[in-house]
DNA sequence: GGGTTACTTGCGTAATTGCGCAAGCACTGC
DNA sequence: GCAGTGCTTGCGCAATTACGCAAGTAACCC
């Protein structure tokens, strides 16, 4: 079934970069870095990069539409954590590019 | 000589997010797979890609100065290539994750 | 010198993004 | 039911971005 090259299609390229996107802000590379060790809430995570809970609502709403953060809710705290290791992998490769 | 934990100053996470900003837009990422196999013209990862000449080269100014790709001028032909092999890998790994 | 090819840069515009602030929802108590 | 806490969503604004097009630079040939 014609599995010959992988041409990879314009919608490959755009799921691809969509997950580029997730990881083009600091604040947000921040999140996933204190993932790292397991799930924090909302507020701690607001806490630690240094935002208003809003505003890392919608980062945490970047992440999680690229499918890099899952979340949960306990009572009314709403916890995330990284959806997959890989996640972790790729941000540290990058990461070592860049320095 | 301090490696405690690396507490990741806000100059790396921009220097990292400078990289995810790169791998963010579907033609760049058409951009570096077709580096893979090695350096490519100008004008022929244009015809690639699929857009004009100044707009491909605007990207890739974009991938350079992330320091995805550097460049080599031959005669009036500029060539690019991958800056390191570590970024097709890169590319790879957030592939995957989206599939 | 002039002309051609190959690429880069500047400009204008439409679309997207990150932020702050206010309002809305979801859940837990009372 | 009524607060109160924790998170999400909508709105408005400043800043950034991708694109097309024109103009500029660089190297080649005559």
């Amino acid at each position: 079934m014609a599995t010959t090259h992988a041409p990879t299609t314009e919608d490959a390229y755009q799921r691809t970069a969509i997950i580029g996107r997730a990881l083009a802000d600091p604040k947000r590379l921040c999140v996933l870095e204190s993932l790292a060790d397991g799930e924090v809430s909302v507020s701690d995570l607001s806490s630690v990069v240094g935002c208003q809970v809003p505003n890392m609502s919608q980062h945490l709403a970047v992440l999680r539409s690229a499918g890099l953060v899952v979340s949960r809710r306990e009572g009314n705290t709403v916890y995330y954590r990284l959806a997959d290791p890989r996640v972790l992998e790729a941000y540290r490769l990058i990461q070592t590019i860049g320095r």
